[in-house]
This record gives structure tokens, C-alpha cells and sequence, in this order.
RNA sequence: GGGCCUAUAGCUCAGGUGGUUAGAGCGCACGCCUGAUAAGCGUGAGGUCGCUAGUUCAAAUCUAGCUAGGCCCA
């Protein structure tokens, strides 16, 4: 007879193999069949807020692997915190103003900026920006992610354009905008001031020069040693600069204060000032020979004296500044305050002007004798001629080093001093307040705080304005009269309310007339008629207020009281704290007098497997449609799980292979669970905890789920505290270490070959079961497809509800933690691999093949715990090491073995006696006693006998 | 060049307040099973804890420097 069909073998329809690529969008599908998104937030609707905000990505180009990272992080936050109880939506946004569509625009249309008319060029950047909405919204859709997706917030929605509008009212209001004349950095190709994203640094060849400024009368009263009599040439500061075209903007030369200077004698009889540390290595650079040094003095004393231009009638005021290092040059520094904010701020102090010649095309206006109508990159050769021709060049050779560039057009940017609108760190307090408020965030990890501290204390006033059409505009407006600038809130208002109506665009449409309110005057003369501010908004401003465009309108009467942060979690790159972070942080301080948010995640960067930046010229980026198709967007979302993220994340094609092989191990041990679930309706089946506690042979079943409430505890404990690395690593140790080689292997004979509705056996399925959906809701929100398929298959208790995400996490069941038991089973586990190490050898000798042709003797020494324990467990330590027979032995210690001295425990193995019941396999002498089932052990015979006629019954 | 951060087996990660032969999962090698089978089980081999100095009876763990890498800035 064949005894196969009285089994309880597993029964399954869920494949083992995922076919991630293939099967994924079914499962996307039937997330949008069952809305899952709107039901989850449905039915959390009055549970407490916790609000996550999403930053926009910038609306061009593909989505890269930093991106799935950061969305997937958030995915994972959304649907654990709305399955443990709180009120999470996600409303996804995209940025999309600013110079790179408008610059993708003008290369699509291949004509300048200036050959497009304003309107036009907007009407294309803006279904440039949507058309990226669409591609990436798909994309994140294809991830899993769940949110509202119908209904994202845009920068370039008439609303946010009028908020954008009102925020920078408020500021107005506050008094902390001003215009004024600073060096920017500007890009001469795309004749823009750039913000500090913009720019990024590249190596760059300039020239490197020493050059001599003749010292004045003033110069020689204090230093007595050069002499009188002598020609303007015989005496000069040194300057050494890589920037020869700002020579005719400069204003001054700064020393440090306390550094020592040295008055340097050539052969020839000239006097050169240097700072007196750098004399040797100057003298060197520029081959001057023989030298003495004819004085020393402190840097402060030649404070206010004057040099001679080298080249302009015009004096360099001689001025003290600390930034003067002795790092390289001579320590003497040639200063420019139009072509550099060192140079600014010092030359503010001693009441020089921003002076640059230099207009927005990088070329020198007409104030520049020599070089007029030249493009200043071009001019540095004319200008080391001409001071060579006066004899004021010491030296000329070039340097190589790391120079800002457009991160557009690629090209040198220029410090230029140019009329621009700035918010003020300082005229209403705006630096102290947003360093207060910093304390107040919770950052994550914690060293996020002193970066973005620092950030904020050393950063400058914030230059808000660009040169550009696509944005939205500062809503000034300049008297055609008088030149007086009208810069009012109230004005601001009611323009706001005009792009509230019609957008931005309208700023670019209408006539002034339009745009204001009707009389309004100059305050200064009178006049009404006006001229509009040609310049937009940086759109750092922009996405920086969306916590007022989007999430206070969203949150308005949901119980976020005024004077404090609408938003509890911003969670991004550790870039955006320059970025984001900030810009949200200085509006919201600006304008509410408190942080934005109440705490800020920062993830790192996503590198190569050799821990080096991706990028496609390198070679090393992995596109994710590459992935996608070969892995699965769920092998995506375990990567992210996996990975550290405060740390750089790597991503390599080794990694996710390894990381697919550990996703088979999690599915095909779910799969098993399942597999033997298929006969239980937890309804119906479940057992009581008493009875699970009165069979022997539940123990461990009784310590599955003592290790499942630790691994429940930990990964609740990890998901509050937005850990997820650890959730992976402590269900996938769960799942392999405990159960797939423990628990479930020794369970498999009381599964198969029990009575179907024996007390052994629905126990077990109980317990099962039990972990089944623990494990299922533990890991839904990171790998949400396989978690949603699992769902889907199991058996499901009356109520539950259709799908895993409207569902709650489990709870940790104290009544099942039991660390005495847990004790018992640290022994009993190194029992068993003392157990299996001797089988392994007998097996090696070909003893035995499977573990169920052995017969074990387990020696212990005697009145140990171990002992003990082994004693207590002595029937069922045959089933925990699946052999057919275990015998114990207590023995003195120094009559064990050897090898036993280790753990006090040795094994020896011998092949079982008995034969084999051919139902359950396990050798037993037994077998053949029945005459109706000769070929069946005891256990076996009774079971089949009980199948065939129930009434004489086994269950 | 500056600020912040990182560096443990082939891969991803554990290793409170310094203290016995540094762990796990996956991968790999070999074997078993064929009733989780494009699965399951077992055994085993893999690490100068980036490098160098120092503090200490004792350092992967503390300090300094260096190297490599990342983000941000100059």
C-alpha cells in the first residue's frame, strides 16, 4: 500500500519563485482595484496625526537609484505608521520651476533666451516640467509606493505660485528683504546669478602671477628703511592672485594684523613687502637671487597707508582682514570687493565700494581703459601684458585647481557684484532665531545637527534672485519717474491674488496697470506709472515653503496648533542640508518664528559597489529600469531595508543577487508556512493557549513563539525609531535561523504524519499560523509585494480585511515570553549541534545517509545544568534532532570523551535499529506488529487506522 | 583646503560603559535528502576588525595622525 495519500504533505498554489518583473504590475493593479491608499488613510481617520512631508524632486529627467532610496524610505514609514495605529498620508510634489528645464527648453528650441518671448518660453518649460511628472509618477507607482498620486502638489499650481508670492510678502513685511549691490556668483553663458546648488567645482586652468603695487608716501613715513629719494618702482607690495582680470577692480591690499611682514632687499636695490614666513618660498617662485631683509613689522602697522595701482591712476587702500593666511601667495592680498565676498565684507568695513566693472555677459564695461568689451577670461593674457610692459609682473606660470562652475553651461563662474534681492541673516534676527530653533528639531542621525548648524552660522545673506524667465517673479516694481523701488506687502497681496486666478504667467502678460492695485502712487514722488522687476524667485525659495503652500492648508483644523511645526518628519538626502532642510528651516523661522518641522532624517548617498560615486560617465550607475526588469522593484525595496541608510548606500549588481538569494530564502520559508496551512481555518483550528502549554511536545512550539515576540519587539521598536536595516536582519535570521533549520524541519513529522485534527497537529498549525501573519504584517511595508500576496493566499480570521495594509501590526504577547524556556532551549540547540556534528561524521563513514537512519547517544556530564535539562527533555530529544532513536547518558566528567571537555556533551552515532515505517520513515521497532499495516510503526498504524475508520479513532 | 560622516569575512550587517579562541544571514566548497524539490538539511573553509603610533595589565572598541571614500562648502 502506498501510504503517500495518508500524509499531511503541503499543499500550495503560491509559486516559489516570485517572477517579481512579470507579476509585479498585476499586483499594482489590484492595489489601485482596491484603492488601497485611500481605504488605508480612510480608516485611520481619527487616529493621531503623524505627518510626513515630501520633498519635491526636481521635474526632469528619469528617476536614479538616490531617488527610489528616498521614496522607498518614506513608502516604508507611511504604511508602517498607518498600520500601528496613526493617521499618515502621503501627498507626493515635484519642483518644478528653475534654470536646468528652462535651460533643456532652450536646447530643444535651439535659439538664446533672449529670442523667446517670456510667455512662450514659460508655456514650454511648463509641459517640459509636467511631461517629467508624468514619467516619474509612473516610475514611483512602479515601485510600490503607495499615496496620492491623483492629486500631487506642484510648484507651478496657481496656488503654490500665490504662495510663493505671499511667503515672500511675509518676508517683506518682516523687513528682511533688501536689494543690494553684492558679488554673486554669475554665470556669463546663462547670465544669471547662480544660488550655491547651482555651482559645482571642477579643476581649471589659471594663471598664477606675483604682482607689485608701488607703495605711497604713507607707506614710507612708517617704514623709514625703504627710503625717500628713491623711484615709485624701487618700493612695492606684493599680491599674488589666479584671477588677473579682477586687477583693474581692485581696491585695496589686505594684510593680517598679527602676521610678521618683511621688508625684502633685492640686489638691485628694489624693497619688496611680503609677509616675512613666505619671503623664502616667494623669493624662490619668482627667481629673485640674493636678498636681505631690512625690517619686520606687524601687519597692523601699515593699517590705512596706500598703494599705487599698477596700472590705473588710482590708489589700493592698505586694510587689515583675518581671512589673510600664510598658506600660500605672499600675505599680501590683492583685494577686489566687486569680485568676491572675503573681498566684500572687508572692503564693506573700510567703506570701499563693490566695485565691477564687468557686465552680465562677463565682458569689461567702458569704465575699464584697456580691456573694454572684453570677455574677462579672455583678458587675463592682456592684462599680465600690460603689467609686464609697466614692469610690474615678478612672475607668470599656471595652476591647475579646483574652480566653481556652472552646474548648467559648465563654464567658469565669475564673482560679480550685481544688483540683486537678498534675504538679510541678520536685520530681524533671522540667523539667531533659526540657531534656536535647531535645538528644538530632533535630528536623525544625530550628527545632522552640528552640520546644519554650521551651515546656518556661516552661511550668507540669501541672494533670492535670478535672472530668468521661469519661475515666479519678485513681485517689485520700479517708479519710471524717480527710479524709486516699490518693494509692499500689501501690493505683494494683492498680486498673489492675481496668481491665485491666473497663475505667474500672468505677471508676464498683464501691464503694470493690471498687475497693481488701481492708484497706487510712489510713495517718493507721487507717480503712478511703474515698471515690474524682471527677476524671479530662487526656487530654493520655492520648495522651501511648501510646508505653507501644501501641508498647513492640508492640516488646517486637523489640530496643528499655530507656534509650532505643522510637519513631524522631513526625511531626505544628507545634501538637502544645504538644500531643502534650510530653505524650509529660514522661510518657516522668517515668517512663523519656528522650524517647519519637528524632526529631520537625512539618508547618505547611493555609490557604486566599490563604495565610489555613481555617475553615467564613469560607467558605474545602474539604471533601475535594468533592475526593474531583472530583479523586480520588491528586490528594490529590500535593498533599501538592507543597506544602513545613514551610511553611503551601495548598489551593485553582486549585491542585488545576494540580496535575491536571501528574498528566495524569506518567500520559500513563508511558502512552507503557508504550504502547511492549507487544511486550517484560524476559526475554527486555532488552539487555546492552555492545551499549547500542557503537550510536551509543544515546547517548542512554545519557544517559536517566545522568539517570535522578541523579533515582533524588535522590529516594532526599529520601525518607531525609523531602523530598518535591523527589521531585515532580525526576520530574515528569524526565518532561516529558527525556523526554516529548526523549528519547522523538526516539525515536519508531527505535521505529515499526524492525525490531521490531532491536538499535535493543529498546534502546531496554530502556532504557525501565528508567525505566518506576524511575519506577513511585519514585513508588508518593505516588501509590500510579497507581503500583499501572502495575504492574499492564507487563511484568514472572520474580519480581517482584504488586504495587509488595512491591517495592524502585531502586538507583542507577553503571555508567550517565557525566558526560562528560552534557557532550556540554549542547551538543547548545542546539544543538537553536537547531535548533528556526529551524525555529519557518521555520515562521512557512510553510516548513515539521512539523519533518520541514525541512532544517537547523547553523553552528558552528570550534575550539570545541562544534565539537567537534557533529562527533562529526554523523550523529545529524538524529534528535535530528527533521528529514530536518542539515548542520554550521564556520565562523570572525567569519563567523557576528549573532544566532549568543550561543552560537557558528546555524541556517537550507530545506525537505528527497527525498520523503517514506510509511512514516516523513522526506524522503529515497532514496525510490522500490525498485521493489517505491516510495513507501519506504531504511531503510523494507529493514525492510518483512524483515517480508514474514524471511529476507532486517533484524533 | 575647511566642516560633517564612513571604513569588521566574497556581500549585507551584529559586535552597551575596552576583558576569554570577533559573530549572524547570504554566497562558496563538500556531503545528505528527494514528502518545502529551479526547494530543504548538515558539515566546513573564509577576517593582521583600513593603516600607523599611543593610552592601558588588556583595544575592533579610547586618543592622535595617515590612507581611501561620501556629502556639503571654498
Amino acid at each position: 500500500m502506498d501510504y503517500r495519500e495518508t500524509l499531511n504533505l503541503p499543499r500550495t498554489e503560491f509559486p516559489m519563485r516570485g517572477n517579481l518583473m512579470r507579476r509585479e504590475p498585476d499586483f499594482l493593479r489590484r492595489f489601485e482595484e482596491l484603492e488601497l491608499y485611500e481605504r488605508m488613510i480612510a480608516r485611520n481617520q481619527d487616529k493621531p496625526l503623524f505627518v510626513l512631508h515630501d520633498g519635491p524632486p526636481y521635474a526632469n529627467g528619469n528617476i536614479h537609484p538616490g531617488t527610489i532610496l528616498n521614496k522607498v524610505l518614506k513608502d516604508i514609514v507611511v504604511k508602517y505608521r498607518n498600520m500601528s495605529g496613526r493617521l499618515t498620508e502621503y501627498i507626493p510634489g515635484w519642483d518644478c520651476h528653475g534654470l536646468p528645464i528652462e535651460h533643456n527648453v532652450e536646447k530643444k528650441l535651439g535659439v538664446g533666451k533672449d529670442r523667446t518671448p517670456k510667455p512662450e518660453m514659460r508655456a514650454q518649460c511648463r509641459k517640459f516640467a509636467l511631461n517629467f511628472v508624468d514619467i516619474q509618477r509612473e516610475e514611483f507607482k512602479r515601485l510600490g509606493v503607495l499615496g496620492r498620486w491623483a492629486e500631487p502638489y506642484l510648484t507651478l499650481h496657481r496656488s503654490y505660485e500665490a504662495t510663493i508670492a505671499r511667503e515672500f510678502g511675509a518676508f517683506v513685511r518682516s523687513g528682511a528683504i533688501y536689494r543690494g549691490r553684492k558679488p554673486v556668483q554669475w554665470c556669463h553663458e546663462c547670465g544669471t546669478a547662480l544660488a550655491e546648488a547651482e555651482v559645482e567645482y571642477h579643476n581649471h586652468k589659471s594663471p598664477s602671477i606675483f604682482v607689485k603695487f608701488p607703495v605711497c608716501d604713507d607707506v614710507r613715513q612708517k617704514l623709514p628703511e625703504i627710503g625717500h629719494g628713491a623711484g615709485d618702482e624701487a618700493a612695492a607690495f606684493v599680491i599674488w592672485t589666479t584671477t588677473p582680470w579682477t586687477i583693474p577692480a581692485n581696491l585695496a591690499i589686505a594684510l593680517h594684523p598679527e602676521h610678521e611682514y618683511a621688508v625684502m632687499q633685492t640686489s638691485s636695490g628694489e624693497h619688496l613687502i611680503v609677509a616675512a614666513y613666505l619671503a623664502p618660498v616667494f623669493a624662490e617662485a619668482v627667481g629673485l637671487g640674493e636678498y636681505s631683509i631690512v625690517r619686520r613689522f606687524e601687519g597692523r602697522l601699515l593699517d590705512g597707508t596706500n598703494a599705487k595701482h599698477p596700472f590705473i591712476d588710482r590708489r589700493s587702500k592698505i586694510i587689515l582682514a583675518d581671512h589673510v593666511t600664510l598658506e600660500a601667495g605672499t600675505g599680501c592680498v590683492h583685494t577686489a570687493p566687486g569680485h568676491g565676498a572675503e573681498d566684500y565684507e572687508v572692503g564693506r568695513r573700510y567703506g570701499l565700494d563693490s566695485y565691477a566693472p564687468v557686465d552680465g555677459e562677463g565682458r569689461f564695461t567702458s569704465d575699464v581703459e584697456h580691456f573694454a568689451g572684453k570677455l574677462v577670461f579672455d583678458a587675463n593674457d592682456d592684462v599680465c601684458e600690460l603689467l609686464r610692459a609697466r614692469g610690474m609682473l615678478l612672475a607668470q606660470s599656471d595652476i591647475e585647481h579646483s574652480y566653481p562652475h556652472c552646474w548648467r553651461s559648465k563654464t567658469p563662474v565669475i564673482f560679480r557684484s550685481t544688483d540683486q534681492w537678498f534675504i538679510s541673516m541678520s536685520l530681524t534676527g533671522l540667523r539667531d532665531k533659526a540657531l534656536e530653533e535647531i535645538s528644538r528639531v530632533k535630528w536623525i542621525p544625530r550628527w545632522g545637527e552640528d552640520r546644519f548648524r554650521g551651515m546656518v552660522q556661516n552661511r550668507p545673506d540669501w541672494c533670492i534672485s535670478r535672472q530668468r524667465s521661469w519661475g515666479v517673479p519678485i513681485p517689485a516694481f520700479y517708479c519710471r519717474d524717480c527710479g524709486n523701488t516699490l518693494l509692499d506687502a500689501d501690493v505683494i497681496d494683492h498680486v498673489a491674488n492675481i496668481f491665485e486666478e491666473q497663475g505667474a504667467d500672468s505677471w508676464f502678460t498683464a501691464s503694470e496697470e493690471e498687475l497693481l492695485p488701481t492708484g497706487t502712487r510712489c510713495p517718493k514722488c507721487e507717480g503712478g506709472n511703474f515698471r515690474r522687476e524682471e527677476d524671479i524667485i530662487d526656487v530654493w525659495f520655492e520648495s522651501g515653503v511648501s510646508f505653507a503652500a501644501v501641508m498647513e492648508p492640508h492640516l488646517a483644523g486637523k489640530g496643528r496648533g499655530e507656534g509650532t511645526p505643522p510637519v513631524d518628519l522631513y526625511l531626505e538626502g544628507s545634501d538637502q542640508h544645504r538644500g531643502w532642510f534650510q530653505s524650509a528651516m529660514l522661510t518657516s523661522v522668517g515668517t512663523r518664528g519656528h522650524a517647519p518641522y519637528k524632526a529631520v532624517l537625512t539618508h547618505g548617498f547611493v555609490v557604486d559597489g566599490d563604495g565610489r560615486k555613481m555617475s553615467k560617465s564613469e560607467g558605474n550607475f545602474l539604471p533601475p529600469e535594468q533592475v526593474l526588469k531583472r530583479y523586480g522593484a520588491e528586490i528594490f525595496r529590500l535593498w533599501v531595508a538592507s543597506e544602513d541608510y545613514r551610511e553611503d548606500i551601495r548598489l551593485s549588481d553582486e549585491i542585488l543577487k545576494n540580496l535575491s538569494d536571501a528574498y528566495r530564502k524569506l518567500r520559500n520559508t513563508a511558502r512552507f508556512l503557508l504550504s502547511n496551512l492549507y487544511d486550517f481555518d484560524p476559526d475554527r483550528h486555532e488552539v487555546a493557549p492552555a492545551l499549547l502549554r500542557s503537550l510536551p511536545e509543544c515546547s517548542i512550539d512554545r519557544f517559536a513563539l517566545h522568539r517570535l515576540q522578541e523579533v515582533t519587539a524588535k522590529a516594532l521598536d526599529a520601525y518607531e525609531r525609523y531602523e530598518f536595516h535591523p527589521i531585515h536582519f532580525g526576520l530574515l535570521d528569524f526565518m532561516a535561523g529558527d525556523l526554516s533549520s529548526f523549528y519547522l524541519d523538526v516539525l515536519k513529522d508531527r505535521l505529515y504524519a499526524s492525525a490531521p485534527e490531532s491536538e499535535a497537529r493543529r498546534a502546531a498549525q496554530t502556532v504557525m499560523y501565528e508567525i505566518l501573519r506576524s511575519l506577513t504584517l511585519l514585513s508588508a511595508p518593505i516588501t509590500s509585494f510579497t507581503s500583499h500576496e501572502l495575504w492574499e493566499q492564507m487563511p484568514k480570521r472572520s474580519g480581517d480585511p482584504e488586504s495587509v495594509f488595512l491591517a495592524d501590526m502585531p502586538a507583542v504577547n507577553s503571555d508567550w515570553r517565557d525566558t526560562a524556556l528560552a534557557a532550556d532551549f540554549v542547551i538543547l540547540k548545542q546539544a543538537r549541534s553536537v547531535a548533528l556534528r556526529a551524525i555529519e561524521e557518521a555520515r562521512n563513514r557512510k553510516v548513515v545517509g539521512h539523519s533518520l537512519a541514525a541512532a544517537l547517544t547523547l553523553q552528558v556530564a552528570a550534575d550539570t545544568p545541562q544534565c539537567e535539562v537534557l533529562e527533562r527533555y529526554s523523550d523529545r530529544l529524538a524529534t528535535l534532532f530528527i533521528v529514530s532513536e536518542a539515548r542520554l547518558e550521564a556520565l562523570a566528567l572525567d569519563s567523557l570523551p576528549e573532544e566532549a571537555r568543550e561543552h560537557g556533551l558528546a555524541a556517537s552515532v550507530t545506525p537505528a535499529v527497527g525498520q523503517k515505517c514506510s509511512r514516516c520513515w523513522i526506524r522503529a521497532t515497532s514496525v510490522g506488529q500490525d498485521a493489517r499495516h505491516p510495513e507501519l510503526c506504531a504511531r503510523c498504524s494507529e493514525v492510518v487506522r483512524g483515517l480508514t475508520d474514524p471511529s476507532a479513532g486517533a484524533l
